[in-house]
DNA sequence: ATTATACCAGACTAAAATAGTCCGATATGA
DNA sequence: TCATATCGGACTATTTTAGTCTGGTATAAT
């Protein structure tokens, strides 16, 4: 799990939005603005983090988009997750690969631990934390 | 520090250097055969891990490689850090970036504590403990 | 109604990183 | 002197990442 600009783009976005008070639909125009991400690649982005169920939209002039749900029910994962092409852990021991003769690799259980580290990092800090973290800085 | 199979063969062939009895030279032809890795990339790999001084070369006919030091005193951020092309860390924070105005970006903390969790996951692992697992796995 | 704004969809392209190959050297034990 | 092995670097191919482009659809404001 390495950070690509698509990985920090689409947090770096979701935060922005989860940043703004609540109710009103926050435009994709307004992110790019904030954040210096191109409007059209951030469009291509939140495509996916709609069918994730990370975000909905509102159609139309005035329209945007909100969150799904609380900023403490989102995690770092459900974003970096919804915006990935495949699976996040496809790099990761499956069973398949290289693996000679149905035979899993030296290192197998090496990548399986790494994984579910970064996984658990991802998936424990939720938008809520950020947000504070973020909040108590600026001071 | 996503899996690549770059990183993989790298571990999997030093790996395979250290389970070897010590003393003789292991040839990069034999850990090739035994871990199924393209002769010519292995070369290529173990010209880093050689400058990185992971593994020490004996020319010539009956030549091969040795490992610098003890297993219990590699790590796998050794290895790992040895075949990268440019630092393992250059994808994380480092002031840099996309930063406008130089102002780091909302979720730069996230990604500088992400690094050095894998970081210290990666350097708390020996080879001897890897081939201590291996071994206890066999059986 | 018309228009401006904004979401929506997918094909397309460009650039970068990864995964290798190829060729020709040099060292050394048999 | 020959076979085996390390060395060095340039080269190519493939895959992934990072975007663009074109055209459509929904809706609030004028
Ligand atoms: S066993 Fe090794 S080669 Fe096979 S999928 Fe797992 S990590 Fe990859
Ligand atoms: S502040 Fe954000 S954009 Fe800048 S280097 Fe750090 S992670 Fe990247």
């Amino acid at each position: 799990m390495r950070l690509t600009t698509k990985r920090r783009y689409a947090l770096n976005a979701v935060l922005d939005l989860a940043l703004q008070p609540r109710g009103c639909a926050v435009s994709l125009k307004e992110i790019s603005d904030r954040q210096k991400i191109p409007l059209a690649y951030l469009e291509k982005l939140f495509r996916k983090l709609r069918q994730s169920e990370v975000v909905k939209s509102v159609r139309g002039a005035a329209g945007g988009y909100l969150l799904t749900k609380n900023a403490s029910e989102l995690t770092v994962a459900d974003v970096v997750a919804a915006v990935e092409e495949h699976e996040l852990d496809r790099n990761h021991c499956s069973g398949f690969c290289n693996c000679n003769e149905h035979m899993p690799c030296l290192t197998a259980n090496l990548w399986k631990e790494l994984n579910r580290t970064v996984y658990d990092f991802l998936n424990g800090i939720t938008l809520e934390e950020l947000i504070r973290k973020i909040r108590h800085e600026k001071q």
